[in-house]
DNA sequence: TATTATACTGTACATATATTCAGTATTTTT
DNA sequence: AAAAATACTGAATATATGTACAGTATAATA
């Protein structure tokens, strides 16, 4: 994507705005009007410009043909596939493992994330996670003791409270009393950090 | 909203589609097109009723003046507010009322909802809502038993399930054994339901 | 220095498009 | 049984709109 001029992104705005507020795009002369041009031309040489520079495409012939590229015409949703615990090796984002996919915004909670994960099992209900909520996941290694972390331990992945109790054991604990924590000892066993969660979606 | 006829749903369903798939509205001839008509006149009177109906509406004029009605027309996000639990009286909507608001799309959740409520106490705990969590919330009087009810008697707002014992009495039961019954007898109180939960997000 | 890109005004015109009018036929509502 | 709504074809037309052509001027690039 190469530069924008700002009179250019003015023009990219004036379009967004437009289609936002009628549900169709602008003609060259309501451009002009919007943005005070006296000359059609002066809004077909922005859009052959912002075309030129793939902002755009213009559909040849047709009245409003204008259509923004990638543009989620204005905010920045983004679509974020919904895993299921899957087993270890298989690589979390392979196709096979991907229910569905959710639109929602990038920014959309206080840390950005890469993921959904859809819950199995109870052992996180005095968490507030139930079965079937889909914890938003952000991959890091990053995590501290509190933290709700997806950890796998050999083939088995599973959501739990991260408790690093020294530099050898770490404790990974439910939010459940019908369970028990889980004593990882680093030094026999490996613990694989997938990520931790960052917000919470349910339907109902 | 009238009712629609199949006719009508495929005209309403192609220019969706076409919206969707070309950035922008057909014109009469492309309706024409898709769905095989071949009388311009056909489409027209297809948009007048779908217009009159209240599902688009016509930019007078203007060339593919098409836009659908709260129908995600090109981009589906909207903004939503977040709502604290407030009390009776003071319209639930108000600015004053109105915390912030959350992008996210229409369709986020399986049904459609109007606002987030912002959760204040446990009473609902071992339903899985816990303090500060958002309630997608749906403004609707027709509930079930069982449903996740926004509900409010005299000033208090409160959120429950929705259980009716018989037509004069109704229970509101939370879900925290630290939590009692409330009783509705419909004759002597007054029991107003703002809505019900269809959805839950949580950041942290 | 020549060339290209940017940023406009102004005029003109072919055609894309909305929209009206005249019909026909079937179904639904009153 | 009459009226209104639905569901079309077909033709005609005013205008909304894209788009090309002719200029002017400045800034960026080669």
């Amino acid at each position: 994507m190469k530069e924008i001029t700002s009179q250019q992104q003015r023009v990219l705005d004036c379009i967004q705005i437009y289609i936002k507020k009628t549900g169709f795009p602008p003609t060259r002369a309501d451009i002009c009007r919007e943005l005070g041009f006296k000359s059609p031309n002066s809004a077909e040489t922005h859009l052959r410009a912002l075309e030129k520079k793939g902002f755009i495409s213009i559909e040849s012939g047709a009245s409003r043909g204008i259509s923004v590229i990638n543009g989620e015409s204005s905010d920045d949703s983004n679509e974020y596939p919904i895993i299921g615990l899957v087993a270890a090796g298989s690589p979390t984002l392979a196709q096979e493992n991907i229910e569905k996919t959710i639109s929602c915004p990038e920014s959309f909670f206080d840390s950005n994330f890469d993921y959904f994960l859809k819950v199995k099992g109870l052992s996180m209900k005095d968490a507030g996670i139930m079965e079937d909520d889909l914890i938003a996941v952000k991959k890091t290694t990053d995590v501290r003791n509190g933290d709700i972390v997806i950890a796998r331990i050999d083939d088995e992945v599973t959501v739990k409270y991260f408790n690093r109790k020294n530099s050898k054991v770490v404790e990974l604990e439910p939010a459940n009393q019908d369970f028990e924590n889980i004593v990882v000892d680093l030094e026999h066993e490996q613990l694989h950090i997938e990520g931790k969660s960052v917000g919470l979606l349910r339907k109902n």
